[in-house]
DNA sequence: CGATGACTTCGGCGGGCGCCGAAGTGTCCG
DNA sequence: CGGACACTTCGGCGCCCGCCGAAGTCATCG
């Protein structure tokens, strides 16, 4: 509406209607929740929320219209993901940029305490690993000089070659890039994510060094996963608890 | 709703609040006119965002308290900037993502006409060098070796000599990263960012390898300037205009 | 010391927006 | 084919927040 209206500064105009969609708590719980790279119905969310279910349809078309989230209808149920990678990128930097403040609430119940613990021990972050998984896994990569973290953030030639003997296929075509540094919440530093840290984290999970538990996204990593990160970095198992 | 209760969600709570302090058009004005790493007094950013003092004056209070910019008082004057590196990337990114939709807007008048192209030849994107001036300087290093992107974004060994050679001191201490991408809005693709970067732009000024124009963040490479960067960055002349 | 100027505080106004429940549409299943 | 279910649309409510101008504070300057 209001179309016909040239704003007087254009530029400012969709800054502040970007960040308007993030800027609701509602819609920020959700896209939150979505961080997990997963689908979400749009009753889940409502759910997840605490709002009513034509609330969040509103709120859900608005974040389609915004270009932050896609959807997929199959049927009665309204899927609905991050749009692509850099949205994803963008709430994550947002998001970790609010932690200082307000991450010292404590948890109040047993369930919320081991389910935070769990978090923080492993999960994913929209497409690759976080958590102290995470962390071990990037620290590992630099120790074994895989990933330059001097100088920047971008994998050796070592680095590609590990990949490479892993088995894990790297595509290296398309816009986005292979590395980059994506600011743990918990962890409070730079693990490895993109291209190569979404198809370590694909691989993980088919392999099944790691698994999804409970209904977030926490993983834990298997015996299996424990014994791969071992002789493949060198990550000592205490790392991971 | 009941007063003085704990919102439900206080990490999506945070990430609101966050967000909010952007999505207001004048505070995300005063944002975009910051982003050039300057100081500006309260009422220049009122004069610039076409509102009276007293309503400015409310939004700059909130964008400090929200830990957006610093102040820094000096007589009757209420200097403000970023607060740091950080905050100016959070605005850029946001501002980059939008840009595709409202890019298109075509200049009206003769005067922001040459001011828009001016600021895509060159110009500081908050502590660095950006539009085409700053892609160029980001090409030529990676086309000799100096920065390595096929996997990344990394200076390489040759990268830390340059700078030596060239007698640009680089901080490694401290937690800024060395260097990092930063997406230019004009170019739409990224350029050279981070500490390295923003000792790169230190130097060019002070060397007057470039120099301010007008009363925006435009930069005009001068001939020196040219010839530095042709000597010392195989840059040709044209790619600058 | 009085005038000027930069900024802040305050009261009041208006619009926008998030919320809900009720009613409507489309899908699935027994 | 009818009921259950997921989602959407709509109307209405209430509050939040950005805006202004007037008045107040404080520094600077003649």
């Amino acid at each position: 509406m209001l179309e016909g209206m040239t704003t007087r500064n254009p530029r400012a105009a969709g800054l502040a209607r970007l960040a308007g969609l993030i800027a609701d708590e509602t819609r920020a719980a959700c896209l939150l929740a979505l961080l997990d790279g997963r689908a979400w119905t749009a009753g889940e969310l409502a759910r997840h929320a605490g709002v009513a279910a034509s609330t969040l349809s509103e709120h859900l078309g608005k974040l389609v219209a915004g270009g932050l989230l896609s959807e997929e209808r199959q049927g009665r149920h309204r899927y609905v993901r991050l749009a692509d990678a850099t949205a994803a990128q963008l709430v994550e930097e947002l998001a970790a940029r609010v932690a200082p403040g307000t991450a010292v609430r404590r948890p109040r119940t047993l369930r919320e305490s081991t389910a935070g613990s769990a978090m923080a021990r492993g999960r994913t972050c929209y497409d690759h690993l976080a958590g102290r998984l995470g962390i071990a896994v990037t620290d590992a990569f630099t120790a074994r000089g895989l990933l330059r973290r001097d100088t920047g953030f971008a994998l050796t030639d070592a680095g590609l070659r590990w990949f490479d003997t892993a088995g894990i296929a790297l595509d290296r075509r398309g816009r986005r890039p292979l590395v980059r540094a994506c600011l743990d919440w918990t962890e409070r530093r730079p693990h490895l994510a993109g291209a190569a840290g979404a198809a370590l984290c694909r691989h993980a999970l088919q392999a099944r060094w790691c698994v999804r538990i409970g209904s977030e996204r926490a993983v834990k990593v298997t015996d299996a996963g424990e014994r791969a990160l071992s002789e493949l970095l060198g990550i000592a198992a205490e790392a991971l608890r």
